[in-house]
RNA sequence: GGUAGCGUAGCUCAGUAGGUAGAGCAGAGGACUCAUAAGCCUCCGGUCGGCGGUUCGAUUCCACCCGCUACCA
């Protein structure tokens, strides 16, 4: 029975590069899941875009000297390739700068305002004389009034950490120009969040399957009581306000990139030329699941929400796999000391399966977890190049050049034999339930540990020896490990889809191993074999000086 | 300051409805040779952050403390 899933990933903010952390926090724990799902034979939409608005875009595109296009465009473009590369298979991936977005943004406005969930509030706000312009809390700096230290933001003292309102600092300057801002009053929009405390709470509570961490904080932010948030802001980049009297300020950041999901779906479904498709994903019986980083719970189980109750009539979200964060050797990974690992450096160096690897099975699903170099190094080497590649290396060279390049034909299997498929079967049941609830890390250990009994089967038969004294018992066994690697190609599949790939043709398929779907081919008796090459390359140990050095400089 | 989570072998991580714990890597040894000197077997290795409490018994429950992280003010 095909099920309906709508896979909805974070928006990447379009004003810094993507880094492993972003990939191991939604973006391949997304694409894991999707792929699972279309090779079930599920109906699939899996959607994201660049989050191109907002004040970070702007401050970089002055700083640049570009306009706040130029520069999101730019990180956009760079996300698209790398999202191929990495094979992150989205069905649309857009941005939030498109005529759709805005469109379907200022209908979610509309109704709301309808609605009565959106009211207008006058508010103080920094105005600098000089630039002419509002400024944006982080626009204005100033003297923390806390610990008294220089330069503290004013959304933010760095030095001591405290959250900040920029009338606070004391002697306040405008960033761009340094001359002393006054605060003035604005009007602005406010999203009734109380209005829908109590609908929140109830709902939640019915989410039993949600992760634990994405509960306790969903329920804890609950019970201190929303308070209501101001959406727009006097800002001259973002989706115009569809009021009269508002034609200077912008719908601020946060409110549009979550109704990216849904802008995302209808630009996809007018791309396939029935404009109305995206409401198969939206309402009735379809599961929406809503993969971000642990830094966006309360938009997604909140905020979004209260948005989409608001609005009416289409599905909450059913699943918010949150992921924790990554650290990059031991430490936090800071966009301004340089102390990441790049994708498109990485990529420029390495395959993508192999990163694919080590940030599934050390994914930080349940706590912070932590990506070194040596550790990339050593699991390459040790896991993915000697446990899997090296299995299905031996057993296809084993084959091809014993059996003139074809699957042997068994003949009275005995209890060894058989014990392999069994336990093949029971893992492949296995890997599908902790896929089908998001268990990825668990999911991929247990995938990698029939392999290691695959070598230990390899071993006891010693089909290299049998070959010379009993043909037909080789032929049993490599047969038996040949099904093995074939039921291994379909459960890492969607961890490591380039070298699954490659094993499928190794293996005699045709065609792709999505399209073969989520079960265990065992080839025929008689299959023709490709000649088998090495799935994976072992890493020299020289790069783990080389990569890290590159880190905070 | 408040709230939550985490703190398990040298390293990276699992786990325990309460009966002193595991996997990989690293270290030591062995048999084998099909394979990218890969794979397989054996051994070594932890008073499960600290101090108490509940219990016949706690690493697992509770209180407090220390350290780290996140969120909130």
């Amino acid at each position: 029975m095909s099920e309906k899933i709508l896979v909805c990933v974070a928006w990447p903010y379009a004003n810094g590069l993507l880094h492993v952390g972003h990939v191991a926090g939604c973006y391949l724990p997304a694409d894991i899941f999707t792929r699972y799902q279309r090779m079930k034979g599920n109906e699939v939409l899996m959607v994201s875009g660049s989050d191109m608005h907002g004040t970070p875009v702007t401050l970089k595109a002055e700083q640049e000297g570009k306009t706040p296009a130029e520069v999101a465009m730019f990180y956009h473009q760079d996300f698209t390739e790398a999202w191929k590369k990495l094979g992150i298979s989205f069905d649309l991936y857009t941005h939030t700068e498109t005529a759709n977005h805005a469109q379907v943004t200022q209908d979610v406005f509309k109704k709301l305002l309808e609605k009565g969930y959106l009211y207008t509030n006058t508010v103080l706000q920094a105005y600098c004389p000089s630039c002419e312009r509002f400024l944006p809390d982080r626009y204005v700096e100033g003297t923390c009034p806390f610990c008294k230290a220089k330069g503290a933001r004013g959304d933010q003292c760095d030095v001591c950490g405290k959250p900040l309102n920029a009338n606070e600092l004391i002697e306040p300057r405008c960033r761009q120009c340094g001359t002393a801002p006054v605060f003035k009053e604005t009007e602005h929009f406010f999203l009734k969040l109380s209005a829908f405390n109590d609908q929140l709470l109830e709902w939640v509570k019915d989410q039993v399957h949600w992760r634990q961490n994405v509960i306790n904080f969903t329920t804890h932010y609950l019970q201190e009581g929303l308070k209501d948030r101001a959406i727009t802001r006097d800002i001259e980049w973002g989706v115009h306000i569809p009021v009269q009297g508002f034609e200077h300020k912008r719908i601020y950041v946060w409110f549009d990139a979550v109704i990216g999901y849904l802008s995302a779906s209808k630009e996809w479904a007018a791309s396939t030329g029935d404009p109305e498709k995206w409401r198969a994903f939206w309402q009735a019986d379809s599961k929406s699941y809503y993969f971000i980083g642990k830094d966006n719970i309360p938009f997604h189980t909140i905020i979004w929400p209260a948005m989409l109750m608001g609005y009416g009539g289409l599905n909450l979200p059913y699943d918010v796999p949150a992921n924790e964060f990554l650290t990059v050797e031991n430490q936090k990974g800071s966009k301004s000391h340089n102390w990441a690992v790049w994708i498109t450096d990485y990529l420029a160096s390495y395959d993508p399966d192999p990163l694919r690897f080590i940030l599934s099975i050390n994914m930080p699903e349940t706590s912070d977890t932590d990506f070194s170099w040596r550790e990339f190094v050593r699991r390459n080497n040790d896991e993915l190049v000697a446990t899997y590649g090296n299995l299905a290396h031996r057993v296809l060279t084993l084959t091809y050049r014993n059996f003139e390049g074809k699957v042997p034909a068994p003949a009275n299997l005995d209890e060894t034999d058989l014990l392999l498929t069994k336990q093949c079967e029971e893992v492949f049941k296995e890997v599908d339930e902790c896929l089908s609830r998001c268990q990825f890390k668990l999911a991929i250990g247990k995938a990698m540990t029939l392999a290691h009994e695959a070598n230990r089967y390899l071993d006891g038969k010693a089909p290299w020896k049998a070959i010379k004294t009993d043909r037909q018992a080789a032929a049993n066994s490599l047969y038996t490990a040949i099904g093995a690697i074939s039921a291994l190609k379909t459960m890492f599949s969607p961890f490591l889809p380039f070298s699954a790939q490659k094993l499928h043709t190794y293996l005699g398929f045709a065609g792709t191993i999505e399209d073969a779907r989520w079960e265990i081919h065992i080839p025929q008796p008689g299959q023709k074999l490709e000649e088998p090459q090495a799935l994976f390359t072992k890493l020299d140990d020289e790069i783990i000086e080389k990569e890290t050095q590159k880190l905070g400089h």
